[in-house]
DNA sequence: GCAAAATGTCAAG
DNA sequence: TTGACCTTTTGCA
């Protein structure tokens, strides 16, 4: 589920219900019952996000989560449900509670370790005044396709394999171009791009990519199955030009394209 | 009702 | 490059 506008949005809704309070952390399944015993009983002072990782600050122990392909949180108000399965990590206050399953990573980490994780990301398009400097600067001097530098997180922190599949496309731009051979013209509408639709991702809770125009139904609520250009349309016309959407793994993850648009 | 795949990452070899 | 993580959804019988 998580591309970097779910973990913003995590945040928030972490931030608006537990921070300012004292929470009960426990782990259930006792994988992280060590960690949770360093925080337990403290006051969360804040939750943040940047990329794909959830920082939650108990003082100066930071509680580091990052979701992986299933990791899940579920919330609630009131009292928490008897806990079920693998319940890693839950929290709890007199009134709201947590829980989070089958995370990459749950553990407590120092200010500086938070620091150290932060450092080797590239410029998350969901901060405030995003950067795309770096970015750029990592990508134009490497041999690899833009495909695979877009999922790398040491150059752009938070885009996934729908975003990567659908900036792409908008951008009509070929996966398979060297990442030196982007030109700062191309860039420049590219980040603009991963900016906008990650926004508009961190605004609905979904990821939408495609244009009014572009949707068989203009008005009301978008259908899934309109709401992506190439992303999971293996086989499907292009909605651009009818040529059947490819797909091939690219950076260990199927990469959907328009042979056809994306020629560029 | 079950198998396979899914918006991700890391360690082992 | 492969397996592990170990949840939820999807697609096929």
């Amino acid at each position: 589920m998580p591309e970097g506008h779910t973990l913003h949005r995590l945040a928030r809704s972490h931030r608006e219900r537990f921070a300012g309070r004292v929470v009960r952390v426990s782990s259930p399944q006792g994988r992280f019952a060590a960690g949770a015993a360093l925080v337990d009983g403290r006051l969360l002072d804040d939750v943040t996000a940047y990329g794909k990782h959830l920082f939650a600050w108990f003082g100066d122990r930071v509680v580091h989560g990052h979701l992986g392909l299933y990791g899940k949180f579920t919330s609630g108000v009131g009292a928490a449900p008897p806990p079920r399965g693998a319940l890693r990590m839950r929290w709890e206050t007199d009134d709201a509670w947590t829980d989070l399953r089958g995370a990459t990573a749950c553990e407590v980490l120092s200010p500086d370790e938070v620091e150290l994780i932060v450092a080797r990301l590239g410029p998350d398009p969901l901060v405030a005044r995003p950067d795309g400097g770096p970015a750029f600067d990592r990508l134009h001097r490497s041999r690899v396709a833009v495909g695979a530098l877009l999922m790398d997180q040491r150059v752009i922190a938070g885009i996934g394999n729908v975003y990567r599949a659908e900036v792409l496309y908008r951008q009509l731009l070929s996966p398979f171009r060297q990442g030196r051979d982007v030109t700062a013209a191309e860039w420049e509408p590219l980040w603009t791009d991963v900016v906008t639709a990650m926004r508009a991702g961190l605004r609905s809770g979904r990821i939408v990519t495609t244009r009014p125009e572009d949707r068989p139904r203009r008005s009301g609520r978008v259908r899934q199955e309109d709401a992506h250009y190439v992303y999971r349309r293996e086989g499907l016309p292009c909605r651009r030009c009818g040529t059947p959407v490819s797909r091939q793994v690219m950076a260990t993850r199927n990469l959907f394209w328009c042979r056809t648009c994306q020629a560029r």
